[in-house]
DNA sequence: CCGCACATGTAAGACGTTACATGATTGT
DNA sequence: ACAATCATGTAACGTCTTACATGTGCGG
């Protein structure tokens, strides 16, 4: 039960979409949290339907009648928008990101010569592509009347690849073009 | 068995991190990777001690013998070091960061008055903190003989946190100082 | 010698991911 | 009506977090 204990961040978030998109089922929730708030907050299928009766089960959601495919709508209740402002009112914790290739970048040292290059290559480029789309995504929000909350977090987006790809391009040409062994000559860029 | 569908980021660091420091026991392999790699990587003692079992029992690690509190000395093997090496061979994954401070963001119209901006100035309170240490600790390294690799990790962070506080600076005042209502006067700022 | 405080290691539960069963739907 | 395809929902698994036992050293 996350009565006690206060919602969890995924369960919150299902209940905000439901508040403000209405009714919905299982399968429409998927869709709408991937397109909603899919690029920073990424939720699987199995997570939305375990929420989902979990939330049931603490009278924070009602289920309608199974329909064709056991489908079932799911409305707020009136103790669901309780809790869902609640755990608005909390401030979040941080939350520090998880970078795997950090790690890699650690232990450089002990790859293959060019092998480093080409990773933080392939990075650079996915990013690249991430930072089109949202700046495409942004210009697109420009003209309609989004609210300024949905631009912020995408603002968030735009300046996050940013500071991925300065990072990357600031990085020393050493990294990148190092001979096999673990450490650089004691002098630097002679 | 981790051996077939080949490591996951945290053994993979903790293989890593013995293969550079030499032989640890537990309570070791806890203080050396909070202060390594704590920052972009955190890892709790259980989650630690689970993956030393595991390891283990796929001949990646050698145990020695127990100790004053069941402390065992675990060692790398050539087995683990040729798995750790291949799991550095592939190129990560990108795990997009999650910040559970943008769900709160793009519900920040549902939160009373005051409330959002308060919740904005506690993170970057939190950051601005963040980036003082970090740039703080590049100071030192800057002196010291430390590899770029853990250099270029740390610069990292310090655009990260730069990043984050740029983006709080320039988040549109309407956002902080809103009257408690779901919408914007439609017209912006006049 | 006793009791407090702390560090090491353990166990249980919450969360997230991957892969699978099953029932609709569409095109022929 | 049949088969292929896809969407929905489920189950099993791996990972991470939290909270707990147990043992060790230190101060009285």
């Amino acid at each position: 039960m996350d009565s006690q204990r206060g919602l969890n961040s995924t369960a919150a978030a299902l209940l905000g979409l439901l508040r403000r998109h209405g009714p919905m089922t299982g399968g429409d929730l998927v869709r709408t949290a991937e397109t909603v708030i899919g690029d920073y907050w990424p939720l699987t299928r199995s997570q939305i339907y375990r929420e989902l009766t979990t939330l049931t089960g603490d009278q924070f959601l009602s289920a309608g009648p199974p329909g064709p495919r056991r489908t079932r709508l799911y409305s707020l209740t009136p103790a669901g928008e309780t809790a869902f402002l609640a755990w608005l009112q909390a401030s979040p914790g941080d939350a520090q990101p998880r970078m795997p290739l950090l790690l890699t970048v650690l232990f450089g040292a002990d790859l293959p010569p060019g092998r480093l290059a080409e990773i933080l290559d392939d990075h650079e480029r996915r990013h690249r592509e991430r930072l089109a789309c949202y700046r495409a995504l942004d210009a697109d929000l420009a003209g309609s009347d989004a609210s300024p909350y949905t631009r912020a977090t995408l603002s968030f987006g735009i300046r996050h690849e940013q500071a991925v790809l300065q990072w990357l391009a600031g990085l020393p040409a050493e990294l990148r073009h190092r001979e096999h062994g673990s450490h650089p000559a004691p002098g630097g860029a002679a």
